[in-house]
DNA sequence: GAAATATGCCGAATATTATTCAGAACTAGT
DNA sequence: ACTAGTTCTGAATAATATTCGGCATATTTC
C-alpha cells in the first residue's frame, strides 16, 4: 500500500464511474496497470464493493435517528444482532461510555421510530434506549482515503 | 418512482459494478431502457454518486468514535462547520435530545482522537463533549432502497 | 556477485459494455 | 379518433475493460 494505493483509494471513493484511463493518469499509470492496482486492492480487501449512494429522502426514509441502546448482558445479543435484518437499521456498534450499544436507524416517520422502539424495547436484553433524531445534516460522507503526501508521481515518471 | 426505479436504486446500492444489461435484466427492461431510467433517478437527485467503500482499516483509521458536542449557542457555527473540511469528520449532525451536536469520527488511533478533541473544545462555542469509542461494528451499510412489494415484473413481460 | 525468479509496467489487441438513434408501442388529454 | 408526450426496443456505434506478450526493475537464491 503506498501513495499510488492511497490515491487510487481516494479517487475511487471520490468516483468509481471514472474510466481507468482517467484513473491511471491521475497516478501517472497506464490504464491497464492502474486496472491491476485496483485489482489487488480489491483481492486484499482494501477497497469492497462498489455502490451507489442514494438519497434516502427519494425513497421516503425522512427520518434519521441515533439510538443508544442499554443492555442487561454484555456482547452480540442474538435478538439485537437480528435487528440487522431490518433494513431500517444501518449500522450497530458496541461501544464505551454510559451505553452499551449504539444504533443509526433511518425510518420514513415518527410513528415508524416507535414501532421501531417498540420492536426494541421487547428484546429481553434492553433495559433503556435514548433517541438522538436528526433535525439536520450538515455532513454525510464515506470513510476518506487520506492521502499524507503530497503526490509527484506524474512529475517523477515525466522526468524518466 | 415507481417499482422498477427502487429496484434499481436498490440494485445499484448493492453493487453498482453490474452492466446496464444484467441492471436491466432484473427488472425486465432493456439495456438501454435501464440506463435511461438511471439516467433520470440521477437528475432527480435520487441517485448521488457512484463511490467505492474502502476499508478503513486498510489505510489505518482504526478507531471510530461517536462524538457528542454540547454547544452555548445553536444552528450551524462557523467554527463547527470548519470540522466538515477535516478528512477524520465523516458526519455531522445537529441532533435532539440531550446533547446539540453528534460527531461521527475516524482516526487512526486513541492519540488521535485526544487532538481531535483538542481542537474540538478550542472552539468557542463548544461546553462540553462526550466520546462513545467503537469497539467493535456489527453493521455498516449505506441507506437501502427498501423495495415494499414483491416484483412480478419479469414473469408480467414474459405473458405478454 | 551472478543467475534465477518475481513484480510492475507498457502498448497493442480483443472482448465487453455504454451510449446513441430511429422507429414502434403505449398513455393521457382534448 | 387525433395529438403530443413518454417509454420502450433492436441495431449501430463509441467508449471502455480486460487480456496478453514483452520489457525493465527489483528480489531472492546459490
Amino acid at each position: 500500500m503506498d501513495t499510488i494505493d492511497r490515491t487510487l483509494l481516494a479517487e475511487l471513493t471520490r468516483d468509481a464511474a471514472q474510466s481507468y484511463a482517467r484513473l491511471g493518469e491521475a497516478v501517472g499509470l497506464s490504464a491497464p496497470a492502474a486496472h491491476d492496482r485496483v485489482r489487488k486492492l480489491r483481492k486484499g480487501g482494501a477497497l469492497h464493493a462498489v455502490e451507489a449512494r442514494i438519497n434516502p429522502h427519494a425513497v421516503g426514509k425522512t427520518l434519521l435517528a441515533f439510538v443508544h441502546v442499554d443492555t442487561s448482558g454484555w456482547g452480540k445479543s442474538p435478538a439485537l444482532m437480528a435487528l440487522a435484518d431490518l433494513p431500517e437499521v444501518e449500522e450497530i456498534h458496541s461501544v464505551t461510555g454510559d451505553t452499551c450499544m449504539l444504533l443509526k436507524v433511518r425510518v420514513t416517520d415518527s410513528e415508524a421510530l416507535e414501532g421501531f422502539l417498540a420492536r426494541l424495547y421487547a428484546i429481553e436484553d434492553v433495559t433503556a434506549t435514548r433517541s438522538y433524531v436528526a433535525l439536520s445534516t450538515y455532513l454525510e460522507r464515506p470513510p476518506q482515503a487520506g492521502i499524507t503526501a503530497d503526490l509527484t508521481i506524474r512529475q517523477d515518471r515525466a522526468a524518466r
